[in-house]
DNA sequence: GTGCTTTGTTTGTCCAGGACAAATAAGCTA
DNA sequence: TAGCTTATTTGTCCTGGACAAACAAAGCAC
């Protein structure tokens, strides 16, 4: 069953790590040494894919290869995260025990049960106390548990599907039609995470805003002609804590030019807590300065 | 500002097209011909990028690079899809000019519009009319504007934005717990369109069967734990029609070997139109094929 | 003409091994 | 400790060669 092999694209594919990477580590460290088959190329077996992403976890918490890959399974213990530059910026959240008890619903693969205690917490909180009690610190919870790797990827899937459920199930049975503002709501190429634009939507749309989801992953050009099209007020762009930290003070720059100047630009998420202040662009913290921005927004048009 | 510049690898990022095609064109054909910086690496134009996307899309539509590469401008001609092979599987549809209707109210941005005529269809066909009918044709006809050019970027996000919410939010509404069969709803790395999933999952779900949704870009070593941890009786994968036709046998074929035997794999969508037949696989072409595979295994599970 | 096999061409992907700059760590000084 | 300088690590890019799978063209039987 485990005889499955790979080749190098696929390898490429499942683990992240381009082939370059793949060919150059085998050069420097000897890891991973495939097979070849009859025509000389490589060809991975599955405990290695397993290895490599075990590896490619870890360094995505700051651990770096050539360490990673000498040391023979106690990278285990390696566990701790060593990104200490930022640490913990969500508290645990109060009522710790029942958010993992959803999260063992996860762990437990009853989607049906995770649904149902999720729509119940909505009716017992209300949608914005949902959003800020529950949703936002289960999804880092999720984020821890995967940084130490007490979740499979498949229960991580799981968890982003279901949520993303309840979110727009919620979302939609707000009022609509024609309000202020009106904003944009979508993320930069690369960035793929939907369940941060998701909770600030809701957010939004409870202050009563006009929300335009347009999804993940607009080229910076179609977010503008998009913006001038729907004759937005405000463009939001979320960031992720796993995207790249540097490349965003450019990104929203270029942005910001491409917009007219009396549209605002405003980026949020755990992706740009380290992204230094900048003219014309609205950083967004945490949910509470979306929250208190939009009311910003309101006092200043009446 | 067309004076912004790409390396290698933001072209792949943005065409498609892998660093190795990119540098073995150069070699072969002449072009693209970029620049090079101070270190001797390349550098593209943005007239190069945009160029390199038209023949994309025309490649993906069955022209040849060779061909369209020595073109200088007539390809704006060879428009004509000569997807011929396998031609027009799905017919326009029967009600043309309602379709129409739908598809100018996301040309008008008119997302509350859009939104509110999907579900008054829904109302009016239900749900197995309404994807069958409604979202496959409607899908299918903003791929051959897409084709040809008809529809924003940012415009093509929104259709499928409202549309997912639509999909989702029916499938809310029905039935859940435990059914037979149990099927894992997802796709392979690569491939991110979802909506294939969602048609699918809502025809799946009304049919009885209960659906586990993992979202896309699900990992094969996380497929088959997935699956082995949810008990499933059946792993579905989408193929979106963007998706490369080349590889998609060997993926098959490496998801069965990591599949207990008993556990079928089906795939389906327009990407596995040109798939050849192969043994433990089986191919939905359309969606009266899953339908009808469905029944099958009914039959054959009492 | 149609349907099939064989032959030639096109095309994507892989390989090796070298080079270099950006990111990080280590060492040093004030 | 803070800031600077030097070393090491590491990812990405480069060239140019090779080959097999996909495809088109040519040949042949019917």
């Amino acid at each position: 069953m485990n005889t499955a092999n790979f080749n190098i694209a696929a390898v490429e594919r499942d683990t992240g790590l381009s082939k370059d990477v793949l060919r150059v580590w085998e050069r420097r460290y000897g890891f991973p040494l495939p097979e070849r088959d009859a025509c000389g190329e490589r060809v991975y077996s599955a405990d290695q894919v397993d290895r490599l992403r075990l590896i490619k976890r870890l360094m995505d918490q700051g651990h770096r290869p050539g360490k990673l890959i000498a040391a023979p399974l106690e990278e285990l213990n390696a566990l701790a995260p060593r990104r200490n530059r930022l640490a913990e910026v969500l508290p645990p959240a109060n009522d710790a025990s029942e958010l993992e008890e959803l999260l063992d619903l996860i762990r437990q693969h009853d989607a049906g049960g995770y649904t149902q205690a999720m729509q119940q917490r909505i009716a017992r909180q209300g949608l914005q106390r949902f959003v800020q009690d529950t949703v936002a610190p289960i999804t880092w919870r999720v984020g821890q548990a995967w940084e130490s790797g007490n979740i499979e990827v498949f229960e991580e899937h799981l968890f982003t599907e279901l949520t993303k459920r309840v979110l727009r199930q919620s979302i939609a049975a707000l009022p609509g039609g024609k309000r202020r503002p009106r904003i944009i709501l979508t993320s930069v190429p690369e960035e793929q995470h939907v369940l941060g634009l998701l909770m600030v939507e809701a957010l939004f749309a409870l202050e009563g805003a006009e929300c335009i989801p347009l999804g993940t992953q607009m080229p910076l050009l179609e977010i503008a002609r998009a913006a001038a099209a729907h004759q937005a007020d405000i463009v939001a762009l979320s960031f992720s804590v796993a995207f790249p930290a540097r490349p965003i003070p450019g990104l929203l720059q270029q942005l910001r030019g491409l917009l007219p100047a009396s549209m605002a630009l405003w980026a949020g998420g755990a992706g740009v807590q380290r992204t230094p202040a900048m003219a014309g662009v609205e950083l967004l913290h945490t949910l509470d300065d979306a929250v208190s921005t939009l009311a910003d927004w309101h006092r200043q048009h009446p």
